[in-house]
DNA sequence: TAATTTCCTATTTATTTACTTGGTTTTTAT
DNA sequence: ATAAAAACCAAGTAAATAAATAGGAAATTA
């Protein structure tokens, strides 16, 4: 269990996805814009994700993605492994043989440390972020934000060129 | 919180030095060899753990480092602290405005992990550590190896070229 | 048929880790 | 005194990874 902006990026893209169980699914257009994360860098992170089955793709006008279970499913160190392919915690994590062929001082520290943090994290769900008052705060403030956008981009949707969309961010 | 090689290092040379409080201070070579870390950078890392009163320095031959203080005093989220500078969870720790101002989604998910790790780590001193049995076998057997190297070294210890040792490894 | 979206692959840039090099100072022992 | 052993110091390099970029192909909808 490794801990970077990787793993907060997708379990932030997640909750977005979370947010919208049940109505039209979210294009990744849409969260790279309300989580200020690269697009391309969101797709290259969904590849991952799919893999893992947490989410699935709806291609073509209309698409987007959903979540692959139920929020109440889809634990956050769930999300984090899928997405942390070498997450052997540098070195000393799964394997006793860090030291030539031994244990190293402090193996059995890193590895107990490990397993809580996947065991907090293993503990949250999707669902639960979404109970918590202060995740409701701000996702209803990027809600604001969203349809303010949509309503602007209505006018400016058809300003393309070579099938590039120019002006807008 | 960030927790990376760096700080594994750190707490293994701090452990290192626990091993051997109350005797002969420990030489950065000598815990280099034992704990597979380059000297070099060893030496980095000593240079924060003294600024943060954790290490004393002792030069000259028969010199070396001792702890600043006591085993049973310093817990091993001091010693990654005082190596990960910017230990800031990544854009989301201290302060609140990693989205254009405002909070992130997932905010307080991570500040809350990060201050649950802490916690674990803050309640771990490097005695605690001394004193789990596994722990002590890998430092008895490193004891032996370090005894055997030391044997091996008085004869070959003159080999020196320019000041720089010719021969070991 | 055109637009929208996922999906795919490769490359580039930036950052950070880890290591290297080449010193200087301080202290001890011969 | 002198040489050796150590800490101390400052750059620079290499490698890994994160993050972003580019340029498409395939699927789907309107």
């Amino acid at each position: 269990m490794r801990l970077t902006t990787k793993g907060r990026y997708a379990v932030t893209a997640m909750l977005d996805l979370a947010l919208h169980e049940g109505k039209q699914p979210v294009t990744l257009q849409d969260i790279a814009i309300n989580q200020e994360i690269s697009l391309s860098y969101l797709e290259q992170l969904f590849a991952l994700l799919r893999q893992a089955g947490l989410v699935r793709g709806i291609r073509g006008p209309g698409g987007g993605y959903r979540l692959g279970q139920s929020a109440g499913r889809v634990s956050i160190a769930e999300i984090i492994s899928a997405v942390d392919e070498n997450s052997d915690m540098t070195r000393c994590g799964g394997k006793a043989d860090c030291q030539q062929g031994e244990e190293c001082l402090t193996h059995e520290l890193w590895t107990e440390l490990s397993e809580k943090i996947y065991q907090f994290l293993d503990d949250i769900s999707l669902k639960d972020l979404l109970q918590r008052p202060r995740v409701c705060e701000v996702a209803e403030r990027q809600e604001g934000r969203r349809k303010a956008a949509i309503k602007q981009g209505a006018a400016a949707q058809t300003v393309t060129f070579d099938g590039h969309s120019i002006g807008g961010t």
